[in-house]
DNA sequence: TGCGCGGTGGAATATTTGTTCCATGCTGCT
DNA sequence: AGCAGCATGGAACAAATATTCCACCGCGCA
């Protein structure tokens, strides 16, 4: 073993640790490494065994990994993690509270305020999801050929999420990403359908290329913020999803859950 | 023993039955009463002597006191502070495998899934978010020239919601999205930093160009799902986000959030 | 191809921790 | 004062858990 012997004292010299050694570690190890850098909240309450199962190796690789860190054993890892443990429960409610409450517009009070902002979108996209809408979604998009995707600015990632998902789960899909400004309406072909991404203030190469595929015939599906979307009349099927905002800004959380199932569910229908 | 055996089975139904037992009890078990009622939260990470040295009674009478509140000894109540305290992962494990075993999911089904998925993401953002690695990433970020996006595949959503909000926020900045095979090496200037987003498979072109900005001393601020990421080492600052997933798929939901909450603290930083 | 080395897994062991049980002592009632 | 009954403490026991150890395996190197 190495002759250093640093034993973390405090859970950030523990994270550091980690991230210093996990680089060149063999298999086994790393996996460990992986498992507990994830689930530094966990080490607390689980025993070795709980790792070694949620990290796939055998208790014993535990313990090297622990003894790696410098620690005698993992008892005396888990006594870091104990009594860190003491300024209070961190189960999710309280932990936002001290993060909210930390200096206001403190990073970490930043932080707390999006994923509180996130739950929120999440919640509100289960309440008020339109079922049909979403069928109706499914089917175009399982029916196309070739699915065209859209979205510009605050929905490009959006748009450009979709296109990552569909390329992984091999259905023909093309980004109109607007490089070199050209808008490649020309490939916009019958038995096609189009996926347009847009929100307040609504792009206007958006708005002309879903014309486009309008007036060819196309099929859109429209990811919105509300239902008087300029494009909401003439789209196939429409999904209105509300962001919660935090000041002036508003994440593309509940966003990012539908545009990952509609492809999920494109698909699987393909199938 | 007394013939009922409530045995509460949340926190909520075990500060109840605290309070309704503890009226009339003996001395010793008085006292293991009001020390377990004031330290709730300790439950979790101590063993029977802990509790009993707090309380200042033999194991003994700890053990009789779990018993009449219902627990067939102090493990069962344990185990209900352990759960409560990290509810999730085991729970959501098994709810997806029986959910894959039975009939593959209607889209709305499908939906629900990845609403879920991405509540837990950020709730266990919340639990284990680094502060002192968001404090470095945010001061190395507010002190640069140009901050330099990177991310590929899976991470381009991710690198292109950066870029729109610095965009929006006034900060200069420049997406690395490799159109036309440039990598822009040459734009990574004295003064400037990097933010890297990747997640396993780590991405060629991303390696490439962390390592060409850490050749030029940049000092690059790392979102990554894992500590063993093989960029880990050299990063000023490591924000390690874990996402739940939902078969093979992972929304970045949590990922979303912490961008957005960095570009906001940044911006606001800079004032 | 053979050798050496380090990683690996599991069985054996040590230690800690939980639980039971019973002798003792206290308290209140007659 | 004597008795009954219950609370008490601690020691013995059982179970869980951590830790060590060693034989095996796979891989790189000669």
């Amino acid at each position: 073993m190495d002759g250093e012997a640093p034993a973390p004292t405090t859970i950030d010299a523990f994270r550091a640790r980690l991230t210093e050694v996990s680089a060149d570690l063999p298999r086994r190890l790393r996996q460990c490494s992986d498992y507990i850098g994830a689930h530094l909240d966990r080490i607390a309450v689980s025993t070795v065994a709980d790792i070694a199962t949620g990290a796939d190796v055998p208790p014993s690789a535990v313990m090297r990994f622990c003894q790696i860190l410098g620690f005698s054993g993992y008892s005396e890892m888990q006594k870091l993690f104990r009594e860190a443990y003491a300024p209070g429960l961190p189960d999710y409610a309280t932990r936002l509270r001290n993060l909210k409450g930390s200096a206001a517009g403190s990073p970490s009070a930043i932080v707390a305020e999006f994923v509180e902002a996130g739950r929120l979108s999440l919640e509100t996209l289960a309440k008020s999801l339109d079922e049909a809408a979403l069928n109706t979604a499914v089917a175009v998009l399982t029916a196309a050929r070739v699915v065209h995707i859209v979205g510009r600015r605050r929905s490009f990632p959006i748009a450009a999420y979709f296109a990552y998902i569909f390329e992984k789960l091999g259905v023909a899909a093309m980004l109109h990403d607007g490089v070199g400004q050209l808008d490649y309406a020309h490939a916009l072909l019958p038995g096609d359908a189009m996926i347009a991404v847009t929100f307040a203030p609504y792009a206007e190469e958006t708005l002309a290329l879903v014309g486009a595929a309008q007036g060819r015939g196309l099929p859109v599906v429209l990811l919105t913020d509300r239902v008087t979307s300029p494009l909401a009349r003439g789209a196939k099927a429409v999904l209105t999803i509300t962001e919660a905002d935090f000041g002036a800004f508003r994440a593309p959380t509940a966003t990012i859950a539908v545009a990952v199932a509609l492809a999920v569910a494109v698909a699987s229908a393909r199938e």
